[in-house]
DNA sequence: TTGGAACTCATACTAAAGTACCAAAAGTGT
DNA sequence: ACACTTTTGGTACTTTAGTATGAGTTCCAA
């Protein structure tokens, strides 16, 4: 997004300012060179922080991108969660029953609960669904 | 994206000696003191960065979200995309008819069109497609 | 061992989706 | 004005998707 574009920007122009008052500090001998240091050394750790955000969790517990709980509250079985894998795909239903060993019939069936249990009128929806419900690793 | 963070990052080290070298050259004497702060501004940033291992993953971050450019070279019309969009949404040929005000006929000519342009056979197929091409706001 | 899921597959049907033409109106650039 | 693309819409057709229903199998827990 163009959030991180701004966010780099202003750490830029911060750091100019930094490095700006960094040199007059020289000349003046005003500013505590420890305290630059110490600004200096907290931007960077911000910079970094800000960098990936996205992932705050220290305790490395949890690196499960599916929502498993989601899949057993819907009643999702496992063979209909690998018949949606390929839906999602864009595989139709002839092509997963060839992948999967099975009949289309099989694949109707499975897709058909699908829907129902998503909640949906079409395959694209489900596809939809099953993203806003993080059953699938995008 | 993990490269306009690199890219930036970079900016910023090359930032970084620059002061350094003009600093350098006005007033020589005092290096050590100047590559500590460079040295400690970028353990830190370091540390900022690796303080959560989960990574840069899927950032997004683009000046421009739609890739015009592609949408240009693959002769999608205005109004493809428009049909596109709600294709992607999971409404029917007869929904996105009535939403934009058009025939269900007008629909699947531009469905037919999108999908020869994207050289797939099936309309979940493009939904993959477009989001492999950036060529949606996902 | 027995009842209940889950899995499999079939038939028959309706509803979408998609293809293959055609054609006319409207905008675009030369 | 003329050629060109886009947009719109139609008919007719084939294919895929989805529903409804039934039924045989397997696997697991009570």
């Amino acid at each position: 997004m163009k959030k991180t574009v701004f966010v780099f920007s202003s750490l830029i122009i911060a750091l100019l300012v930094l490095f700006k008052l960094s040199e007059y500090s020289y000349r003046s001998g005003n500013l505590n060179i420890e305290l630059l240091i110490s600004i200096i050394a907290v931007l960077f750790f911000v910079i970094g922080v800000y960098i990936n955000k996205k992932g705050l969790t220290k305790d490395g517990s949890k690196p499960i991108p599916i929502d498993l709980k989601k899949l057993e509250d819907l009643g999702i079985s496992k063979r209909e969660y690998e018949v949606l894998e390929q839906v999602i795909k864009g595989l139709s239903n002839r092509e997963i029953g060839e992948k999967l060993h099975l009949s289309e019939s099989t694949i109707k069936t499975h897709v058909s609960n699908l829907l129902v249990k998503l909640d949906v009128k079409r395959r694209t929806q489900a596809i939809q669904k099953a993203k806003e419900l993080k059953i699938i690793t995008e």
